[in-house]
DNA sequence: GGTTAGCACTCGACATGCCTAAGTGCTAAC
DNA sequence: GTTAGCACTTAGGCATGTCGAGTGCTAACC
């Protein structure tokens, strides 16, 4: 019994079962792939897969389908990225060349990977802890509500409503907004939280409280920032998929609602060496998500920001890591300097 | 046959449905409510009601299900709407009040009414026509483009990143920004538009075609604030309930996601007199949601903006209203004055 | 030792036939 | 206008039988 040949068979099962979504059986194996033996041969072989836990039948007499653990070795060994077709890299790049805002970059990305690989898309919005203050604004909407607004350069803008602990009028807003801006415009994000005591220590005993208040405003927005939204797109897809979630697709809409659950989730996942991560059914750690893989990568500075997608563990692995990684380095481009 | 027993019988029948799932008999019905009169009446009532359009056989010899037009009636003329239980109430009221943010408050709403609807909820971020301009700042990203930021006195801020035509320097940039702003400030954001080219006009000839491109980047974000964004959800909901949408819950989620669809949708529904709107499976003018009920209401000034949620049009309309309709107003409270 | 052919066995999928329960529509009497 | 009674329809459950796909095992083969 030849080890290569055992992965062959793994191979052509994981293909043969995400094709046609059937048990594959030992007979059609031959059939379709020229494996060169009998059939009795390669049910020797599947024994042994099925010892190992790669693969698994549903029930006495069918065919197997892989557990996954064999989707792991498969993604881990056997399969190769096919390359994007040269219509799909010529609409990744047309779509999103077409976009200004940071929002619709992120907004078409979500979209296009979604068609692209028919399951539901995800983007983290980019950290920008290595962006600059580029503008304060506070807005005085109650004598004691105000609206703190902060601009990064790289185009983003945060904003809270927080109340100050004391009544302010127009004119100490203004002040302290030009207070503010004075000092820690041009300050990096990421080094606003040691910026900040210095200003409030430096502001009028009177309106120290409200100072205090308006800085941890200040240091959540840069805090948030980082880590905080996402977008999604082709929620759809999951309900086409219906027979892939032999339960129900609840759970999985429940956590790709629950964004906490998937933020934690990407930014979790470690790439191989291809640059993609592939986290597959009980490898997840959310319960919902026992039988969907996730596909994702970095993209942007440092790959910090996550962009990937989430389908059932029965997906087809090389294409859709392909289109990932492919709209991960447009995105990168079209973000970068 | 009296016109009263067959309003009475209808209410029965939806009642009984919407508990059960199961079609409903002349026989059942006389059992669980005491109409006075035998299964015969009834059933002579029922082959009335059908002639009408009102119920409908699944097949020859099951019991009846309400049509649209049947579930239209009774939500028009049969039912009341029911208070909430005390706890409800309470639970509305705490969780709204904890809330600083607006984003904080429509997220704390959707979650809410999905979990006390069993539904998808929806709401639509406020209008502010009648918001005043309180700032605006113009962040010079690369030569040519330029973040555009607006800040409206109700605490809504819009950016867009827009492409003015001719290179600028941040000297410019801030000239413009204090030209705008020093015309601009303090001017409802719906007369945004009709004070914008006078602004254009007495800018120097050699910055008028970016001024341009600004003074259309304001009048875009002052339109499209007005009915652009909606946070969802519950979607998860939509899976439980899979038995109620035969073919699948994809065209639902779809809608959903197409937010244009929705936001259309929920500001075309006009609302009854009880102050809510509710559109009923083919009622509605997308396909996709041709087995979804939409119920929804406006809060806010003017009730501008919706709040709803969408199920299937087998639910429960007299609490699910009466949800909605209670949600709307705290909503309303907590945003007012 | 690895490979192959052959065979008995298992089990799901499907079709068939039968029966029951639920519910209807109709008619004739009240 | 209401009711009782009855013939009729049909979905759904259940038992039964058949078919085919697929497996595991053994014995023979290279």
């Amino acid at each position: 019994m030849s080890e290569p040949r055992k992965l062959e068979v793994l191979r052509a099962i994981v293909e043969d079962y995400v094709h046609s979504r059937e048990p594959v059986g030992s007979k059609a194996l031959v059939e379709r792939h020229h494996l060169g033996v009998s059939s009795a041969t390669i049910r020797n072989d599947m024994a042994a897969l099925e010892d190992e836990g790669l693969i698994t039948a549903p029930h006495t007499s069918a065919g197997r389908i892989p557990t996954d653990k064999g989707y792991r070795l498969f993604v881990d060994q056997i399969s190769a990225v096919k390359p994007l077709s040269a219509p799909e890299r010529r609409a990744i790049q047309t779509l999103l060349e077409g976009a200004d805002d940071l929002d619709d970059v992120l907004d078409r990305t979500v979209r296009l990977l979604s068609q692209l690989t028919n399951q539901v898309a995800v983007v983290q919005y980019p950290h920008l802890s290595r962006a600059l203050v580029r503008h304060i604004e506070f807005v005085l909407l109650a004598p004691r509500k105000v609206l703190v607004v902060l601009i990064a350069n790289s185009g983003k803008v945060e904003q809270r409503v927080i109340d100050v602990g004391q009544d302010l009028g127009d004119e100490t807003v203004a002040a302290l907004r030009t207070r503010f801006l004075g000092a820690l415009g041009g300050t990096r994000l990421s080094h606003l939280a040691q910026a900040l005591p210095a200003v409030v220590a430096a502001t009028p005993h009177a309106q120290r409280q409200a100072a205090h208040a308006l800085a941890l405003g200040l240091e959540g927005l840069a805090q948030s920032s980082r880590e905080d939204r996402m977008v999604m797109a082709g929620t759809a897809n999951l309900a086409r998929s219906n027979v892939d979630f032999p339960l129900s697709i609840g759970p999985v809409l429940e956590a790709l609602e629950e964004q906490v659950v998937m933020l934690r989730l990407l930014s979790e996942m470690a790439q191989d060496h291809r640059g993609v991560a592939v986290s597959i059914g009980r490898e997840n750690p959310y319960d919902g998500l026992a039988e969907a893989s996730v596909v994702a990568t970095g993209y942007g500075p440092d790959s910090a920001a996550k962009v990937g997608i989430l389908g059932p563990t029965r997906m087809d692995y090389p294409t859709t890591m392909a289109a990932v990684r492919a709209v991960a380095r447009y995105l990168s481009r079209i973000l970068g300097p």
